[in-house]
DNA sequence: CCATTATCCCCCAATTTGTGTGATTTATTT
DNA sequence: AAATAAATCACACAAATTGGGGGATAATGG
């Protein structure tokens, strides 16, 4: 082995040896193609590791046979007839907040993704995760880690990010992210260490700016415009 | 192979062969620690797809040298001495934002974490990597993805989620929800279909419940104790 | 039945906000 | 050297907002 593979090697502490002292872990299925389900159903059936206790086609059932289930991991789709996924999750969470929920789905839109994951989801895998993939995220989840397929990865993080097309100046953008937190003027001077006046000015220029005329507008359009 | 596996894998698009058909990645590495920086040139160095241009043991430096290197991804720790990490991030992602930034680090706290991802990395990996999850890593950032450390994940995910035991009642949450957005009293009795009086006594009854006597106190101690 | 939740009402003083019309200083760019 | 952008500060005025105090009513769920 390499000089290099080997310093690394030394530097980690291997997280494969803890990833295989899992016990059963009781899962439940919830997706209303049969055909997936099913497949699901079977495949994790075959590992040692899971056991498939249930699995159904609408949240509503799932809801009901929640404590009877003692699931450990819960997969479900988001695109589901009657109870929507999204508000599933909720329901699921605050229920059994314990439970960790891995969604499973096609929808890679922004609004799903992150409805999801403020709703209580630990994981977000689109469909096109492969079955090898499917099995290491259940494991991750079940460890701490929050299994993402990658374009939803890239988008969460790109959440934090905010645009480098900013029509707004360094100052004036601190301004606004200190009234985002429902500062008063005085109190955004006193933070700034500058005076109350200097304040309305930027503010001024920032309504001019980003084309509006009150503190709640304002917000919203930076929100929407990622720059803050 | 097993009829799951069968299904499985036609209705996955195996996102492996592109990962191999990777065009030669230009490299640039910021870290202080000598020895595992020379491991990670010589680990890189290693393989056909990678080409490590330079490394650099300061920001400063690589900063002078950014157009000259013209990196694809830039592996980066942030406890560095001089310019932070952080900052290092912010000022490359200003200059150049279309090199990928990964950050490789030992520190995992909340703010150093969230940090780093809203000055610009695209990934963000703690010191335990194995060499063959860096590698890994570089192609997926190469791909659009954003690799996570396993906690990592874990804390973004868990970043949007807000806590089940919040003293709040629904609708007062979703008033706050509205404060946060610089919304007025009578804009949020707007949105809500209900008398302003009636916001105002939603808000004395939260401000009672955190213990504060202001929109901005409130907003603060929300946003810590993530009932918002 | 009692606690909780959600709704609404009035008063009052202090503060905040939006808008107007200015000025000065320091960088940076042309 | 001139122009531009950025950041700082000043004053005035009307309208709106905020926080605190005192209440009330109705519905819901243990």
């Amino acid at each position: 082995m390499h000089i290099a593979v080997k310093t690394l090697n030394r530097l980690q502490n291997n997280s494969l040896i803890v990833m295989e002292q899992v016990s059963l872990c009781r899962i439940v299925i919830i997706e209303d193609d049969d055909l997936i389900r099913e497949s699901f159903v079977t495949l994790l059936n075959e590992n040692k590791n899971f056991i498939c206790i249930a699995d159904y086609d609408n949240c509503e059932e799932a809801l009901k046979n929640l404590a009877g289930d003692r699931a450990d991991v819960i997969l479900m789709d988001i695109g589901l007839p009657g109870i929507s996924g999204i508000e599933g999750i909720r329901r699921i969470k605050s229920a059994k907040p314990d439970i960790d929920i891995l969604t499973v789905t096609v929808h890679d839109e922004d609004e799903k993704v992150f409805n999801a994951l403020c709703a209580g989801a630990t994981g977000y895998l689109t469909k096109n995760v492969s079955p090898e993939r499917l099995i290491e995220a259940i494991n991750e989840v079940r460890h701490g880690g929050a299994p993402m397929s990658t374009n939803i990865a890239r988008m969460v993080i790109g959440s934090f990010q905010i645009s480098t097309r900013s029509p707004l100046t360094p100052r004036e953008t601190e301004v606004l992210q200190l009234m985002t937190k429902g500062k008063s003027y005085t109190m955004i001077a006193d933070e700034l260490f500058i005076n109350k006046e200097t304040v309305r000015s930027h503010i001024k220029n920032i309504y001019q700016k980003l084309n509006v005329n009150s503190k709640s507008a304002a917000i919203e359009k930076a929100t929407k415009d990622r720059i803050i």
